[in-house]
RNA sequence: GCGCCCGUAGCUCAACUGGAUAGAGCAUCAGACUUCGGAUCUGAGGGUUGGGGGUUCGACUCCCUCCGGGCGCACCA
């Protein structure tokens, strides 16, 4: 439809020979009584034109010549938008459509033949999954759903460091708890990991190994263990939420096959690497950054950045059309070195996206709940979903934009109740699914021409099967945009939708032709809010 | 001190990326089916969009400045 009012509005500025200015865009209006869709064209093109907006607005609309069986009126609005009306026949087609496509409405090809790879995640093995991995995690999974809905070839991955003194002090962590075990009386350093976990890999080291590992040292069996163990917790956390990744990468591969020195080689080759203080330093001055950064510490062990530089060359090499990276803000600081290395080595940096989230505050009837790794009362994701369930943690890490903080409310998460926005929609849809069964049946897949739509003349009915229509071009959008939490809201209007014209209209009754189209129209609001959920990774219950 | 994010109704947040009268949920108050799920629906009150300037036909949105909060600013990741 926008393309073909686009058509028709450039072919109408061509014909009174002035210049559209800049592409013809349209939106759909946020207020009743403007229209399906606007344009705000003529006020766009009406100051360089030397013309007055409104007056513009109309010798436009006179050279439209709308096919009246798609839109049945066009006026002149406000300061010179210029608003269309659909034809009731347009609306009808297109609900016959939605009900024809099902689980594929809503999906499209325009991101057919491109290559994505969403990394997220990516926490390093050393403890369970925080709240905050988790917010990373849901979206992420979700940025990659809403790309494959938009026909994008997508690639989940997750890498960690395993290289690093952090894996180190795990292992050491381990190896002490282990020595603790068999009596020994070592001090526990304040830097090393405090969990309880720790304990019990030591414990299941003892098991299987005796005291055998006395001498063991830190890096062999226990940091070994540590990293499968813990990896296993992390992968069946990531499960329950219904996450699962294509690819696992790790630092330790890019050692292997020397890509870390050769990315070295490479800059230096640049003029972009020195030596100072023992140490081996990159020069992000010269790359817009503020200061030089080392890469290669005076200990000889390189500093994480340059093996994420070394990794994102990989990605590029791995021919992908576009790369993002999740991260928390916790991680601001990190990209723009590897971004301007990347683009020193004469990569195209802008197939990177890096979207960064906000933090996670829990709160709890008011109180903020710390999160510190050091506390007893300390959360982790695993817990959160035990407490709240899979779908109320992905819908809750989902319904804020990611820029902002998000204040997770146990309480109200605990909540089986409207209070919960979760049960809202998932009401509504076990509501649909009682009244299908209710009505006898489901209307088979060729239901699209099984009933008289132009039955539907309620203005609850009108206004369900406009907002149903939205929900492909919402797809669209979000993808793009990387904002999965505008389809979580556009899916609670779909909800009131729905429930207003639920108790505006009785769905079965004597009538006959206009139970059919009724139950149609349910049908209809089903399969949108079916794929919604399938975007968003949230159960579909048939009864609550 | 510097960089990034945020500040919108009592609370939690939207606002289609610069559009028309800033919208939802919760909370508060007042209402609604003898038939399809009341976990629902209808209505009311509630705002100087943190303050001040600027850009333009038009600003919650962009720029400057100030105030307040969060996160960073390592030879940790």
């Amino acid at each position: 439809m926008k393309q073909y009012l686009r058509e028709r509005v450039v072919a109408a500025f061509r014909d009174i020979g002035i210049d559209p200015a800049s592409p013809v865009s349209f939106e759909t209006p946020r207020q009743e009584g403007h229209g399906d869709l606007t344009t705000n064209a003529a006020m766009v093109a009406a100051r360089k034109a030397g013309k007055n907006p409104r007056e513009l607005a109309a010798a436009l609309v006179a050279g439209l010549h709308l096919d009246p069986s798609l839109v049945a009126s066009t006026e002149v609005a406000g300061p010179g938008f210029i608003n269309f009306t659909f034809a009731a026949t347009y609306y009808l087609e297109q609900l016959r459509a939605l009900i024809l496509a099902g689980a594929a409405y809503g999906r499209s090809d325009i991101g057919k033949g491109k290559k994505v790879q969403v990394e997220f995640v990516s926490a390093n093995p050393t403890g369970p999954l925080t709240v905050g991995h988790g917010r990373g995690a849901v979206y992420g999974d979700t940025v990659a759903k809403m790309l494959e809905w938009t026909g994008h070839a997508v690639e989940r991955e997750y890498y960690f460091n395993n290289a690093g003194r952090q894996m180190r002090v795990l292992g050491d962590s381990v190896r002490l708890r282990y020595l603790e075990l068999l009596g020994g009386t070592e001090p526990f350093p304040d830097d090393h990991y405090q969990g309880e976990y720790i304990k019990d890999i030591a414990r299941h080291l003892l098991e299987a190994a005796g005291e055998s590992l006395r001498e063991e040292p830190a890096e062999g069996r226990f940091k070994e263990q540590a990293e499968t163990e813990i990896f296993a917790d992390i992968r069946k956390t990531l499960k329950s939420l219904d996450i699962e990744f294509q690819s696992f990468y790790n630092e330790n591969w890019l050692y292997e096959r020397g890509m870390v020195d050769d990315v070295v080689r490479c800059l230096r080759e640049k003029g972009l690497v020195y030596e100072q203080d023992g140490a081996v330093w990159l020069k992000t001055s010269a790359l817009g950054g503020e200061k030089d950064k080392v890469i290669i510490k005076s200990t000889g062990e390189p500093t994480y950045r340059l093996p994420d530089i070394a990794y994102h060359r990989e990605k590029f090499r791995r021919g992908f059309d576009l790369m993002i990276d999740i991260f928390g803000a916790d991680h601001v600081a990190t990209y723009p070195d590897v971004l301007a290395a990347l683009k020193a080595l004469e990569f195209d940096t802008r197939r990177v996206t890096v979207l960064i989230h906000q933090f996670v505050t829990i709160t709890q009837g008011g109180e903020v709940v710390k999160m510190s790794t050091r506390k007893a009362n300390f959360i982790t994701l695993d817990e959160l979903i035990d407490e709240v369930g899979a779908d109320v943690v992905r819908y809750f890490f989902l319904m804020r934009t990611i820029s902002s903080h998000l204040n997770f409310d146990l309480g109200l998460a605990k909540q089986q109740s409207d209070e919960n926005p979760v049960y809202y929609l998932q009401y509504a849809h076990a509501r649909i699914c009682s009244i299908l069964r209710y009505a006898g049946g489901e209307p088979g897949p060729d239901a699209g021409g099984d009933f008289d739509v132009s039955l539907l003349r309620n203005e609850a009915e009108i206004d369900l099967i406009k907002t149903l229509l939205v929900f492909p071009e919402m797809v669209e959008s979000c993808a793009l945009a990387f904002e999965p939490h505008r389809i979580a809201d556009y899916l609670q209007n779909v909800a009131t939708s729905f429930h207003k014209f639920y108790h505006e209209c009785r769905v079965v009754s004597e009538d006959i032709p206009l139970t059919r189209a009724r139950v149609a129209l349910c049908h209809a609001a089903r399969t949108v809010l079916r794929n919604g959920f399938a975007i968003l990774g949230i159960g579909a219950p048939e009864e609550m």
